[in-house]
DNA sequence: CCTATTATTGCAAATCAATTGCAGTAAGTT
DNA sequence: AACTTACTGCAATTGATTTGCAATAATAGG
């Protein structure tokens, strides 16, 4: 469970909001999918628990749990066809980054300490003030870069 | 002028395509835009010197250019709103990064040679081969952090 | 230089994700 | 239980990008 309940309700009450049925609902399929959805992904797998619920609630839904800081997007040239995609996540205690292959789409997390100097000596040479990174690598995934039975190529 | 157009024109004519007034006119308007134009931005420009030229030119083009191998795409929370924009940028002979100011909106490139161990450390942890990586590091520009007269807040 | 071939263009229609206005519904308050 | 108003569903809208197709023009060959 990724995205607490408990502190979401406290953090929409905390801003005169309200936790709804819809709210909870796509909180609750947010943990079930865990990944890196799209919000289509996510209208999908809500709807199949409660299929009157709109679209435009998962994206006002899904906005809302950003501004209110649990949950954030990155942009990903993820997919089958390494088309963009904007994917919600949810916020981690520490900064996480990203790896996507460009075989199989799949997106696995890390971390990266090492980026501070980084930021840092950004932050020095410029006079501006640093205050998050977004690091993507793309590459071939393990499963996909051994050609054990052409695994990736089993196309046509 | 970063996007060589002679070049470009080889590689055109490498792949059975033709280098056209239309493509060589975007080509020049990259150069002259510098920055870190969206597609939209392009086309404005295009059509200062070719009204006529139609905004699939453009997307067609941009996307011919980058599977040529001459412009790369990246997806920045810029702009004045901080909302999402795909911007096309000419590659260089080494990886670039980007810094983005999330009060102006302005983008500033940087290198990042500390980045081989991290690809490499992830690399060598998940048996993967890492191809590329894309940095964003979102902060405060000098210019708007420093709060002489209250430049970035001058608003209503 | 002229002609044939076909890649590329302009145009309009189609997609696609995401947003918005509005009237009805329901969460939280008293 | 009644009240206030945030939130939802819905349908229409937006805005960026894509696509089908007939016309155009870049190149190759003669
Ligand atoms: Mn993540
Ligand atoms: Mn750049
Ligand atoms: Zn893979
Ligand atoms: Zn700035």
């Amino acid at each position: 469970m990724r995205v607490p309940v408990l502190e979401a309700a406290a953090a929409v009450r905390a801003n005169g909001g309200r936790m709804t049925v819809q709210r909870r609902l796509i909180l609750e399929t947010l943990n079930e999918l865990g990944g890196h959805p799209t919000a289509e992904e996510i209208y999908r797998t809500v709807r199949q628990h409660d299929p009157t619920l709109n679209p435009s609630t998962v994206y006002r839904t899904l906005t809302w749990l950003e501004t209110a800081g649990l949950v954030s997007h990155c942009h990903l040239d993820a997919g089958p066809d390494g088309e963009h995609s904007e994917r919600y996540d949810p916020v981690t205690p520490v900064e996480h980054h990203h790896f996507v292959c460009t075989g199989c789409g799949i997106v696995i997390e890390f971390e990266a300490p090492e980026l501070a100097p980084i930021k840092a000596a950004f932050a020095a040479e410029h006079g501006a003030r640093v205050e998050r990174a977004a690091l993507t690598l793309y590459g071939v995934c393990s499963a996909c870069g051994t050609p054990s039975e052409m695994l990736c190529l089993e196309a046509d």
